[in-house]
DNA sequence: AATTGCCACGGGCTAATACT
DNA sequence: AGTATTAGCCCGTGGCAATT
């Protein structure tokens, strides 16, 4: 049992790592720089040319924006949602979706989890319900890993030391069901949902506690239940997705001492998929 | 082993400047 | 004046190194 039921694709993996030493060992035969092997990786070259295609891919986010409007819309033409735009230009990567219910569901649009960056969000005032939506596009990635560290590591203690309340999270994105990242959900392959291009198995939901952990006053706070966050029963809705898939994010702290310290708990159906112990939340 | 922060990058905006 | 181009700033990004 683990955090998300995917995996990486081991065979996959290594082949990538391989490939990176190849590249790193014979990238002075390519190209027409005319450099000799040493000249060629003391000039920068290299170097350079790797940071460019990493920046790339990391800073771009065209794919990403046009995945999430192609299943907003979906779930727009299909009723389950209202409306919905991107606050994008004027404020953050953002999305705010009016529900069927008029309420206003904002989403944090976000990348693979892992890495500062995921602190970096801010639930707005007009906020019915905010979630994150983690789209991660390299096929390379560890999704359990990543979900892990992002929930746990980076989520849980942002939303504890700066108060701030995150409904749910979505892991869902157009590697999600391919050879690259299998989904078990398609063990039932009629379950595949076709979107324009795409061909996906239903979104990984987790709700989370339904107001700010707090160790004075709100050690243990309650849980979202799917049917509390309309954008994320929407999405299950319009996907196909199973209440017996859902993930539940339990997070319970307390003071020891001079610290704060936080055990976050995931469940799947009732059972624990992982579990941390009460760590302290290490904030310079 | 788990957790946290670094860092170099590109995108997107806007201000500044150059050109009709 | 009005438009086109460039420069510069801020921000989010994610793999991984550093730290605990």
């Amino acid at each position: 049992m683990s955090e998300i039921p995917c995996q990486k694709n081991e065979e996959l993996r290594l082949k990538i790592v391989e490939f990176a030493e190849v590249l790193k060992r014979e990238a002075h035969k390519l190209g027409e720089h005319g450099l000799d092997e040493e000249d060629f990786y003391q000039s920068g070259l290299f170097r350079g040319a790797i940071e460019r295609v990493r920046g790339q891919f990391s800073a771009s986010m065209k794919e990403k924006r046009g995945f999430v409007a192609q299943m907003l819309d979906q779930m727009r033409f299909g009723g389950f949602i209202k409306d919905w735009s991107s606050a994008g230009e004027a404020n953050r990567h953002d999305y705010a979706v009016t529900l069927n219910n008029d309420r206003t569901a904002i989403i944090e649009l976000k990348g693979c989890l892992d890495g500062n960056n995921t602190n970096i969000f801010e639930r707005p005032p007009h906020a019915d319900e905010f979630v994150i939506w983690s789209v991660c596009s390299n096929p390379g990635a560890d999704p359990r890993h990543n979900v892990w560290s992002g929930i746990h590591t980076r989520l849980s203690a942002e939303m504890i030391d700066r108060n701030q309340r995150i409904d749910g999270l979505v892991v869902w994105d157009w590697i999600c069901g391919t050879s690259a990242r299998p989904c078990p959900k398609l063990k039932d392959e009629t379950r595949r949902c076709e979107v324009g291009q795409y061909k996906l198995p239903p979104p990984c939901i987790y709700l989370f506690p339904a107001t700010v952990p707090s160790p004075r006053n709100n050690p243990r706070p309650r849980l979202n239940r799917i049917e509390d966050v309309g954008i994320l029963q929407a999405m299950m809705d319009c996907f196909g997705g199973r209440g017996d898939e859902l993930h539940e994010v339990e997070i319970e702290v307390a003071h020891q001492g001079p610290d704060t310290v936080r055990k976050t708990t995931i469940r799947r159906d009732g059972a624990v998929l992982k579990q941390s112990e009460l760590t302290p939340i290490r904030r310079s």
